[in-house]
DNA sequence: ACGGCATGTCATAGT
DNA sequence: AGACTATGACATGCC
């Protein structure tokens, strides 16, 4: 154990992670052993969970990419161990000697996080209890919490000892001990190795089930001896019976007559009802040593997701835990949490009470990268970087042949997430803080939108795109915290400030991300359409790398114009160029009223006529009415000829003839009554006419 | 293929 | 004088 006790010297750690798992009501307690790297390793992975079958996952949190992933994508060829690491191999066999059942698949300067049988996490604490003694002499400052649970599961595990005939069963069962696949313990195993490493690690992981469903079922016994002599029961039973074995357990365990419960059977509930939750997780008994985790002996309460640590390629049905004193209680009052599983780390804290930043009031928490980034928030992985988890993620995820933009913009808008990086701007579920830089991606790419462009591409869009973010925006996407460096590709392809020379230029030159496979067709696909969606002024702004939005160049102030144009400096061209795009942009838009102006005269004119057109008709009815009117009193008037006339009589008394006289109205109101070939003669007339009076 | 329509652009006159 | 606006004319793309 010197290794391992130089590692506790040497300022490691060992983090004792009590987890409570919750499944649907049920619960589950396990305990799972981080070992800290001294400060000195700490550029290394972490190897998170790392199990026996291919699929470990490491964590790298402090190298320009890290984050989630798998271990053999992050691995760093090359690269050169810390000479303060113990010599590779010698650790890991001082780790397995404490029962850790895993094999790390990293370099032992990893940091590794087992589950460990609670006999090994005894011995671990004897172990560390010892090295924590040499550490503090040493300056180191760690301390070690036993743990209760760690403590009820005291040489219960086999394995502890490497020793007796359970021992000798699973050395049958799993012949090729983990530092046995390392070929030199104290170098560096190759590539090559690793990958058989691993191979072997996939075939034997499930004897690693078998033998983790022999110590849960060596639990159910309180007598360490019955423990031994039920486990060699078993472990000497053929497979079919185990699984019979760990059928009955489970229709136990899901009537509630049986508290233990293995972590693989609460994976095949996990797997088999998605709709399980596991609905917390206990972080406690965390000796850190001082350089880590100043302050941090006393542990607080932290909430994460678990189920999305399982979303997020932490893969938990690969990664064997043992839990010897795991135990489900139902919880009736959170069924109705059911449907958002969540990890809760609780701490046996002298400062229960204790809320970590960034959880919410229910204790509800994203991904597996808030579970991180509570750690980190206590400084607990040197100030580690959540969202470089989130990067990793889409750097492991575009280096897969089949990644596709898309399948992320999905996992971006699950549903329920809490944020929202979205090519979209809508959703984000991978991270929080992610949330915070998408959003400043959706509100940067479209600060500005003219109302004719289409909104679709808006997210799409650079600078140049229509949508620009004005100058002092360009930076306002905030990046500081959320760990989307400029490896980060979806960075670049979100914020094209780059202004690309010529837009028939192959601009795969300036962008570090190759899309993979089928992805290269979605990428042209939307390079036409950014393209296509560009106007020209764009595309020339775009190709003199005009540093204005168009609708910048537009819409400003003259003199913001002006001074803009004297404050960069700009090459004729550009200032040309520039000068063009707001003439041709102010016309086009005065163009536009000009022609919505025509069309309102035109509507008014339209409805000048139907109303002219209107009042015509009216008048012709009016003048209609009226010419009947006419000659109603023409008619009255004729009528009233004849009948004066038919009264009248000559001197003689014979009625007057109105063909030979008419009637005539002097201007004194007399009436006349004159011959009509006399009617010159008006004088004779009113003679006549009066005398006849 | 052709015409109608919408839109952008240019030239030019007016403000 | 320069910037801006208005508008006719033309070109282009889409339906």
């Amino acid at each position: 154990m010197k290794h391992l006790k130089r590692w506790w010297s040497a300022g490691g750690g060992l983090l004792h992670l009590t987890l409570l798992l919750s499944l649907a009501g049920l619960r589950v307690d396990l305990d799972l052993y981080l070992l800290l790297p001294p400060p000195t390793l700490l550029r290394d992975e972490l190897l998170l969970l790392g199990g026996p079958a291919s699929s470990a996952y490491a964590l790298n949190p402090f190298s320009a990419s890290g984050g989630w992933g798998r271990a053999g994508q992050l691995h760093p060829k090359g690269r050169e161990l810390d000479p303060a690491a113990p010599p590779e191999g010698q650790l890991l066999r001082e780790v397995r000697a404490l029962g850790v059942p895993f094999i790390p698949r990293t370099r032992v300067d990893a940091w590794l996080v087992h589950s460990v049988a609670a006999g090994s996490a005894d011995e671990a604490h004897g172990l560390l209890g010892a090295a924590a003694a040499a550490s503090s002499a040493g300056g180191a400052g760690a301390s070690v919490d036993g743990g209760s649970q760690a403590v009820q599961g005291a040489g219960r595990d086999p394995r502890a000892a490497r020793s007796g005939p359970l021992d000798a069963e699973e050395e049958e069962k799993a012949p090729v001990e983990p530092t046995a696949q390392v070929p030199d313990a104290g170098g560096c195993a190759s590539e090559e190795n690793e990958v058989l490493r691993e191979k072997h690690e996939a075939v034997d992981h499930s004897s690693q089930r078998e033998e983790n469903e022999e110590r849960v079922s060596a639990q159910k016994e309180n007598s360490l001896q019955q423990n031994n002599e039920d486990e060699n029961k078993v472990a000497e039973k053929p497979d079919w019976e185990a699984e019979k074995t760990t059928e009955s357990r489970n229709e136990r365990h899901l009537n509630g007559t049986d508290t233990s419960f293995s972590l693989e059977d609460l994976f095949q509930l996990l797997s088999s009802q998605p709709e399980n939750s596991l609905e917390g997780i206990l972080l406690g008994d965390t000796p850190l040593p001082g350089s880590i985790s100043d302050g941090m002996n006393s542990s607080a309460h932290y909430h994460v997701n678990f189920s999305q640590a399982i979303s997020q390629d932490v893969n938990l049905h690969e990664a064997i835990l043992l839990c010897p004193n795991n135990t489900f209680r139902r919880n009736p009052t959170r069924t109705s949490q059911s449907q958002e599983p969540f990890l809760q780390l609780n701490s046996h804290t002298t400062n229960p009470e204790q809320t970590l930043p960034g959880t919410n009031s229910t204790g509800f928490l994203s991904p597996v990268n808030n579970h991180m980034r509570n750690l980190t928030s206590q400084d607990l992985l040197y100030d580690l970087d959540v969202n470089i988890f989130d990067e990793i993620n889409l750097m492991s995820l575009a280096t897969e042949d089949d990644f596709d933009p898309i399948d992320v913009s999905q996992l971006f808008d699950e549903p329920d997430s809490d944020s929202g990086l979205s090519l979209d701007s809508s959703h984000n579920s991978t991270s929080v803080t992610k949330s915070n830089s998408s959003h400043c991606v959706c509100e940067g790419a479209t600060g500005y939108c003219t109302d004719h462009e289409s909104s679709s591409h808006h997210d799409l869009e650079g600078a140049v795109g229509g949508d620009y973010p004005e100058p002092s925006k360009l930076c306002h996407m905030d990046h500081s915290d959320s760990g989307f460096h400029g490896d980060l590709t979806f960075q670049h392809i979100f914020h094209n400030h780059t202004y690309h020379l010529q837009p028939s230029a192959p601009e795969s030159t300036s962008e570090p991300f190759s899309w993979p496979g089928r992805s290269q067709k979605i990428r042209s696909r939307y390079l036409e359409d950014t393209d296509r969606n560009l106007s020209r002024d764009e595309r020339r702004a775009k190709a003199l790398h005009i540093p204005f939005s168009v609708d910048e160049i537009v819409g400003m102030p003259v003199d913001s114009f002006n001074s803009m144009l004297s404050r960069y400096y700009l090459t004729d061209l550009q200032v040309s160029l520039i000068r063009d795009i707001r003439r041709r942009g102010k016309n086009k838009v005065a163009a536009q009223n000009c022609r919505k102006r025509k069309l309102d005269i035109i509507l008014n004119l339209e409805n000048d006529v139907c109303n002219l057109q209107a009042k015509k008709e009216t008048l012709k009815r009016e003048r209609t009415q009226c010419n009947k009117a006419i000659n109603i009193m023409k008619q009255k008037l004729h009528d009233l000829y004849h009948d004066v006339f038919s009264r009248l009589r000559d001197d003689e008394g014979r009625p007057v003839n109105p063909n030979h006289y008419a009637l005539q109205c002097t201007h004194d109101g007399s009436v006349l009554l004159v011959p009509k070939e006399l009617g010159a003669s008006g004088h004779k007339k009113e003679t006549q006419k009066g005398k006849r009076k």
